[in-house]
RNA sequence: GGCCCGAUAGUAUAAGGGUAGUACGACAGAUUUUGGUUCUGUUUGUGGAGGUUCGAAUCCUUCUCGGGCUACCA
């Protein structure tokens, strides 16, 4: 039966869907699936999230089930409407559709209803000691805990007392209610934790109606309860919680949710910590929370990753128990395979002053309109029209004047093809009085032009080109990773100190004139400018001057080489 | 000192007592009007020691290493 009960033999399960199929096969909750997504709406959501949101989903699909976007917005002091709508937008530009769209804030009336039962029923106390008194009588992980005379109170004065803390009696912080455990517990958790506290504090949803909010702790089980979540799914810090959860189950006669942990993600080059990230944009490290070096979803979606793309990284890095440091190149291979596949290549100089390639023999006012192929990897090729004279640009790197073995690109009285047009000659090199080279001096073979090639000349190398009087100025961003080291979260060093100070750099590019027309229809905005990488046009973008994030490079196979020596 | 979890190639992830696979990476070659893509091939692994068993990555013991647990955060 392992190996899909469902038919999905083939691919091996991870160790949640063996568990849910153990349940399935057992008759758990007569077959049903149902999961949730339950961030807290104080922050956006990251790539971390995105590695969470197609689990939950992608569980709740495979097995017929349903998933529930549920906000954890028990304090709310941290969290915001703002929040909400980017994490709603984020889920939904994943690919995803929730069930229900709920709040922990919705169950506001009935968690509090459960911490009376558990009041009555004598498990719950209100204990009038300080935030450090209570931290002192904690103990530590390795001696127990001591009981207050508070503890004692009984079941009356309690109520009593926890009903004055709702109806706004006492100030912040002056009592808490706390289940009434185990002080002595080896697990920290049990040590009677605080389920409410008092904040008055104005909701994002619930207003000033309450002035005491259930910790976390007393809200997310009970709400996985309240919408019978069978499988509630969460990262590895919440399993010793695990027997709170149950405690609390079992103490108030609640649908029984299963939880299962699973390791975060952590992925290199960068943080995941909701904390840091937020730090870096409030100290302006980064261009707001949808910078492109971030991690966040938004970030991802300006850089030029798709949804597909994420989930198919999602799909690769497996879920599992054990913790993980997940290798940037994994997430470029999943988007460059994609892009591969769908982007149009087209031609773009990325310098500040390119180098200008004057074909001498090229007769002076002509200009041809090239039919260049689009995509290789299309089924069916499409073309679109470049225009080509006698003056071109080419990058400064693809020509040497003093060339290394094996350096397929132009040298003095070397051949290259300009793509999709002809093969040239560098016949003369031309420099100021400062020895900079400002000009190449060529000569095309005018049998040569692509397609209808008769030169019988083959030459090793293919450059890119844009025609220097229908070139189209462009900025162009150079995003890198935004750390210098592996694992920033590691390092003794404060995470700030390790930003890559290349982890963005701008530049002037000239680009075909064919992709301001493509991105100004709104058709494309993802394209593979040849030999450079994948770039996606931002929305900085104005009309005489479009803006394009590089979104990652072409794997380069000459710098890989040129490392060897 | 305690409790909980984990450990399979460089990085991830399979193998549920019966041939240690897969992906990414790396390396080598072929193809190529992108030093891209594609294709072919190669390399690299069960943390240590015991035990159970005809047979152990898998079960048991123990050690080592890594992570978590001491917020009126989630």
């Amino acid at each position: 039966m392992h190996g899909g009960a469902d038919g999905h033999a083939g691919s091996p399960l991870n160790f949640i869907e063996q568990v849910v199929e153990d349940d399935i096969a057992a008759g758990k909750n007569g077959g049903r699936v149902h999961t949730r997504f339950p961030p807290e709406p104080n922050g956006y959501l990251h790539i971390g999230h995105a590695k969470s949101i197609c689990l939950n989903f992608g569980l709740a699909d495979k097995y017929g089930g349903q998933t529930n976007l549920r906000f954890d917005d028990t304090n709310p002091v941290t969290e915001d409407t703002e929040y909400v709508d980017s994490i709603k937008n984020d889920v939904q530009w994943l690919g995803f559709k929730w069930e229900n769209e709920f709040y922990a804030s919705d169950y506001f009336v009935r968690i509090y209803a459960f911490a009376e039962t558990l009041i009555q029923k004598g498990l719950a106390y209100v204990d009038d000691s300080s935030s450090e008194e209570i931290a002192a009588q904690k103990g530590t992980p390795t001696e127990p805990g001591r009981t207050n005379q508070y503890r004692d109170r009984t079941v009356d004065e309690n109520l009593d007392l926890f009903r004055r803390m709702r109806a706004g009696d006492y100030p912040d912080g002056a009592k808490v209610l706390r289940a009434k455990v185990d002080m002595t517990s080896p697990n920290m958790q049990l040590r009677d934790p605080i389920i409410y506290r008092i904040k008055h504090a104005h909701h994002h949803r619930t207003g000033d109606a309450w002035c005491i909010y259930p910790m976390y702790d007393f809200a997310h089980g009970q709400s996985d309860a309240i919408e019978h979540i069978t499988h509630s799914l969460c990262t590895l810090e919440f399993e010793v919680h695990r027997p709170l959860y149950d405690w609390f189950i079992q103490q108030l006669e609640i649908f029984p949710s299963r939880q299962i942990e699973f390791a975060r993600l952590n992925l290199t080059y960068t943080v995941m910590s909701k904390r840091k990230l937020k730090q870096l944009v409030e100290e302006g490290h980064v261009n707001g929370w949808d910078d492109p070096r971030m991690p966040t979803i938004a970030g991802l979606r300006r850089r030029g990753y798709t949804p597909a793309s994420l989930r198919e990284f999602a799909d690769r890095i497996g879920i599992a128990r054990r913790e993980n440091l997940i290798d940037l190149g994994l997430l470029e291979f999943c988007i460059r395979e994609e892009l591969n596949k769908t982007t149009h290549r087209v031609m773009a100089v990325l310098d500040e002053e390119p180098l200008k390639l004057v074909i001498s023999n090229y007769e002076e006012g002509r200009e041809e309109m090239l039919n260049i192929e689009n995509n290789p990897e299309e089924e069916t090729t499409t073309y679109r029209k470049v225009p080509f004279s006698r003056e071109v640009y080419i990058e400064r790197d693809d020509f040497m004047e003093n060339p290394p073995k094996k350096f397929f690109r132009l040298f003095p009285g070397g051949m290259v093809r300009l793509k999709g047009a002809y093969i040239i000659k560098c016949d003369d090199v031309v420099k100021d009085a400062a020895g900079n080279i400002t000009e190449l001096r060529c000569s095309y073979l005018p049998e040569s032009r692509s397609g209808s090639d008769t030169s019988g000349i083959n030459v090793k190398g293919t450059i890119h080109w844009v025609s220097v009087p229908h070139a189209v100025e462009a900025e162009v961003r150079l995003y890198d990773r935004l750390f210098s080291v592996e694992n920033p979260a590691a390092d003794e060093r404060d995470f700030k100190e390790l930003i890559n100070p290349a982890s963005l750099s701008v530049v002037r590019a000239f680009v075909e004139p064919a992709l301001v027309e493509a991105a100004r229809s709104g058709e494309q905005s993802n394209f593979q400018f040849m030999r450079k990488g994948y770039f996606v046009l931002d929305a900085d973008s104005t009309a005489d001057r479009p803006v394009f994030n590089r979104t990652v490079t072409l794997k380069d196979g000459w710098a890989k080489e040129q490392k060897k020596n």
